[in-house]
DNA sequence: CTCAGATCTTACCCTAGGGTAATTTACCGC
DNA sequence: GCGGTAAATTACCCTAGGGTAAGATCTGAG
């Protein structure tokens, strides 16, 4: 930005500090555009650095994701099940709301890393890949829990139908997260209160008609 | 695939036939693959053919995109059209229902048709980045007329609910085609039975347990 | 002041993939 | 049989982008 150009040598970044940035931005870059969209370039420009620092700091482009993914999904998933397990505490918001509310709250300012762990199209048969179901996969596992009960509440008991709502489940929080980045003076609580005016009315349209 | 690498020359199959099969690849690939990882030779080998003639056949990859694009595009859009239309009917489902019944029966056969007007990212101030966008427009908008009636008729009436509202439905219909072609067996009616068991379900939990 | 080590860049290599030119083969009407 | 045309391929060019090697600049300790 300031200097257009900068000569070689260092600017007394330390490294942790580097690292630091090279990984925000990078989450932002993977985040938003995907994995196969993000240039190790563009996220090293973003940081005023040039490509063989990210190179020697984070190894390969994949290395750099994983170096992403890793802490986003272990803190996502952690928020997830914190949520869950409130599940009989003295809350007035469903489990759902609360998990919502969970994510919103941990996304806040990096609302793109939710993406980075459904950066499609990862690298086949890559730890990338590995990693990245593995935390998909864990997530999935706790939203089909919650919606299995349901079904067995409603009578239901088709895996098929679970399986359908856990996915439809995903979307509809995917959908949300997207929603939010794309207003981004919003806050998490004004997200979740948004959300359960919404759940109430979609609610009500989704029941109400839905009858053979 | 029964002779291994052939020799120059014609096989036999006229301009208008190899198109098609080409389109139909091309439109599977970008569908579930995406723009950038969809690659002209993977399409061209898909149909026992190198990339020289896709390329000759229709031009750049961008333009081979929009030819897919466009009769989704078209195909689609009609389908919720007529659907939505049909509101006034007397239909035993709710227009949610009976829109993705619509998309359903529409996408029977080529599923991930869907998915290639969402096949993020284009490049940039691209024709295929702005009739994507015109028919994600055109589709969010017949959303949009709906979301909009329904929050009126709860009392609300926050614009950014009822974009919210159709960012959620939309969301939500993308996670039930993706659904969908996770389980090829699974004829347009019986997701749309499937949808309709958990509409009412999923209705019960988003309302019941929302509010404050 | 000088040397050592950390930081950072320039210059380069290499592959994947979009795109084109020129050529080869098969078919069809005469 | 014999052009002429349509259908395909081989061989090539070019760029974008991942990745590396080597050198340049700064900073801090002695």
């Amino acid at each position: 930005m300031t200097s257009t150009a900068s000569r070689a040598g260092t600017k007394g970044v330390p490294r942790a500090d580097r690292q630091r940035q090279v990984l925000a931005a990078a989450t932002e870059e993977f985040g938003r555009h995907g994995y196969d969209a993000t240039t190790v370039a563009a996220v090293a420009a973003r940081v005023g650095v040039t490509k063989p620092l990210v190179h020697q700091y984070f190894g390969s482009k994949e290395e750099l994701f994983l170096a992403c993914l890793e802490p986003v999904g272990e803190r996502l998933l952690a928020a997830i099940r914190a949520a869950m397990a409130a599940a009989t505490a003295p809350t007035a918001k469903s489990t759902p709301l609360r998990v919502l509310h969970g994510l919103f709250t941990e996304l806040e300012g990096q609302r793109e890393a939710w993406f980075v762990l459904y950066a499609d199209p990862l690298p086949p048969d890559s730890e990338a890949a590995r990693r990245a179901a593995h935390y998909r996969g864990a997530i999935d596992a706790l939203a089909a829990s919650g919606t299995a009960d349901l079904l067995r509440g409603a009578g239901l008991d088709d895996p098929l139908d679970a399986d359908a709502l856990m996915f439809a489940w995903r979307g509809l929080t995917t959908a949300l997260v997207r929603w939010w980045i794309h207003h981004p003076d919003q806050s998490p609580e004004a997200m979740t209160e948004r959300c359960a005016r919404l759940f109430s009315v979609g609610g009500a349209l989704l029941t109400g008609v839905a009858d053979s």
